[in-house]
DNA sequence: GTTAGACCCCGTAGTCACTATGGGGTTGAG
DNA sequence: CTCAACCCCATAGTGACTACGGGGTCTAAC
């Protein structure tokens, strides 16, 4: 067994945990490998390969449906790479998003957390930007 | 049953689902309310205010976690306010860490995109930066 | 009075991409 | 032969919900 590509050697080779190596072919992105007599998964350098695509892709944020889908049109070679770039795209689309998304939330906790003037819970302007505008401090406080 | 603040109200009036209203008191971030003689649950203005302070806050990011626990400061109105503020600085430390990694994220993303030519699969710049780097193409193809 | 529809109840399972736990079998070196 | 390091599998847990299924309740129209 000394040549053979274990699991625990292709999880070292890919950077990937052994667990997370299970999941995948259970998930079905990577094809099971044949055993060894004692029934220990033997991997082939085409398996390498496509454990280290995946891991790439999902490095770059893909998801492992798209990785898939990214997978399966890399095995037509001749066929125009639309469908990549728009998976590709739609990808980076999202990225954009997101970021745009987290700049607004960060100016917004900039504001409240730079109003803060550092007394007491009852002056924190953090609580009190998170309370509701109209919460009387009489009766019906956040607290239930 | 005509001015009870049923769970469908709160919903409507803090643009939550039902659904949610219910986990979150089961997550214990919300308290149980009242119930009716039919069993359905019945709301004060005090959770209302708790449920905003919690919507509010999850929309700026903070963890279910994080919430519980600027709600328990927030009940000790006379104690320093540092507290909140580390809670506060921490997430917005862990938003500037995202929006980073997002950053140098989309930089790759653009790369990788604007080199494809398309073409055909075989010769898709999204494919080959997703390929290891040594893989042969006569063996050891990504297709396991 | 009854029936339709909107509302409510509960528990469970599913999402995503792993990670962790537990209890066991195999291998290789000393 | 023994022991650690490695491997096997199944199951459950993560966060913050969301969806589903199978019921009970309330209101209003007929
Ligand atoms: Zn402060
Ligand atoms: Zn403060
Ligand atoms: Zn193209
Ligand atoms: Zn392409």
């Amino acid at each position: 067994m000394s040549k053979v590509l274990t699991i625990g050697r292709l999880a070292e080779a890919t950077g990937t945990s052994v667990e997370t190596i299970r999941f995948y072919e259970k998930s079905g992105i990577l094809p099971s490998p044949a055993r060894t007599d004692g029934n220990y998964r033997s991997y082939e350098p085409a398996h390498l390969n496509r454990l280290s695509f995946i891991r790439r892709a999902r490095e770059l944020g893909f998801s492992l449906d798209q990785v898939k889908e990214l997978l399966r049109l890399s095995d037509d070679r001749s066929q125009s790479c639309a469908a990549v770039d728009d998976i590709a795209k739609l990808h980076r689309t999202e990225v954009e998003r997101k970021i745009s998304d987290l700049l607004s939330l960060k100016t917004e906790l900039d504001r409240i957390i730079d109003t803060c003037r550092c007394g007491t819970v009852a002056d924190c302007r953090i609580i009190e930007s998170l309370s509701p505008a109209d919460a009387a401090r009489s009766e019906g406080d956040v607290t239930a």
